[in-house]
DNA sequence: AATGAAGGCAACCGCAGAAGG
DNA sequence: GCCTTCTGCGGTTGCCTTCAT
């Protein structure tokens, strides 16, 4: 397992590439293949590593390079596929046409790993954040009004009735949100050695390539690649939560049980850009299944949370978003 | 207009596995 | 089977651009 001495050579030229070092490696590769990248420098006329020469081709001459914003369509596929395959940025890129491991790494790094912390995913795991015990003063007075509730029916339907029962309903949606978290972290440390590694693992890669290469959406939970993915990624859709079905249906046309489980935990398509976070706070709507059919989330497919819809000004809940 | 902070991206570094002798 | 070399991959760094103050 020796080191490859190609970059040790001292001499050799580092940093950005100008336009006539990119245009002699792109002349030569075009009139002779890159061969052996090692000597491929020195063929070219190029003051550089072999290593060096790989990944400017790869990452930025190639012809087939595809260059400018990632698509929804391109969004979603990696967030697929992250959540299968983990940190496998080449496996990922195969599916993606003209694009780069590299940029993909680049965009998971730089919007989509911020933009699921944001929203209380762990970007690993894709799964609700588990860090709620913070929170947990809180928890514990929720838990006592929901006693206090189960205890006396009549008072609390009377306070759902009356001026109060807007509270008390929102308090009983956090904590029934808390209690989802709380099965979540349970699942999670169960299931966090295999989803940990879930992208060295071969049968989670062989499920994956299998969802895709699936010819049409399936529903047969006996599917490989539906029943790879109800392991490595036990269900997290939350209590009421609605899983769009357009996220399920649209654009990859991956289908089966995996596909269910994986978006729900997004919440339908794709990400929201982080400014729409702050919209879909200003913006609360009536109930869970109108907050999020109506939000602006993802090309208008479903919030991934329907509680921040519900009190999106709370800081305790802000604290998990 | 100047300056500092933050974000985005290209490129480098080092490790690991494959291939060849 | 062992050693060396080469290639590929993922993590990280540092520069450049954009934005905010």
């Amino acid at each position: 397992m020796g080191r490859s001495p190609c970059c040790d050579e001292s001499g050799l030229k580092k940093g950005p590439w100008t336009p006539e070092e990119d245009e002699k490696l792109l002349q030569y590769i075009q009139k002779n293949g890159h061969g052996s990248w090692r000597t491929l420098p020195r063929l070219a006329g190029l003051n550089r590593c072999g290593k060096s020469c790989r990944l400017r081709w790869t990452n930025y001459l190639r012809p087939d390079i595809k260059r400018g914003k990632f698509s929804q369509e391109e969004e979603q596929t990696i967030l697929h596929l992250h959540s299968i395959l983990g940190n496998k940025w080449s496996a990922i890129a195969t599916h993606l046409p003209g694009r780069t491991d590299n940029e993909i790494k680049n965009f998971w790094n730089t919007h989509l790993k911020k933009r699921l912390i944001q929203m209380g995913f762990d970007p690993m795991t894709h799964r609700p954040r588990t860090d709620f015990f913070a929170a947990l003063p809180q928890l514990i007075a929720l838990a006592a009004l929901r006693d206090q509730l189960a205890a006396d029916p009549a008072a609390s339907a009377q306070l759902q009735a009356g001026a109060g029962g807007v509270d008390v309903a929102i308090q009983a949606a956090k904590l029934q949100y808390l209690q989802c978290l709380l099965q979540s972290a349970a699942t999670t440390i169960d299931g966090i050695a295999s989803t940990a590694v879930a992208g060295s693992a071969p049968d989670a890669e062989a499920a994956a390539l299998g969802a895709l290469c699936s010819p049409q959406g399936t529903q047969d939970s006996t599917a490989p690649a539906s029943a790879a993915s109800d392991q490595l990624l036990p269900s997290c859709t939350f209590p009421e939560a609605p899983v769009s079905s357009e996220a399920n249906q649209g654009g990859l046309g991956y289908g089966g049980g995996a596909d269910v489980d994986v978006f729900a935990c997004h919440g339908g398509a794709s990400l929201p850009p982080l400014a729409d976070l702050s919209d879909a706070a200003t913006n609360p709507s009536a109930d869970g299944c109108s907050a999020t059919a109506s939000s602006s989330f993802g090309g208008g497919a479903g919030s991934p949370l329907p509680w921040p819809e519900f009190f999106p000004d709370d800081p305790f809940i802000t604290d998990f978003l």
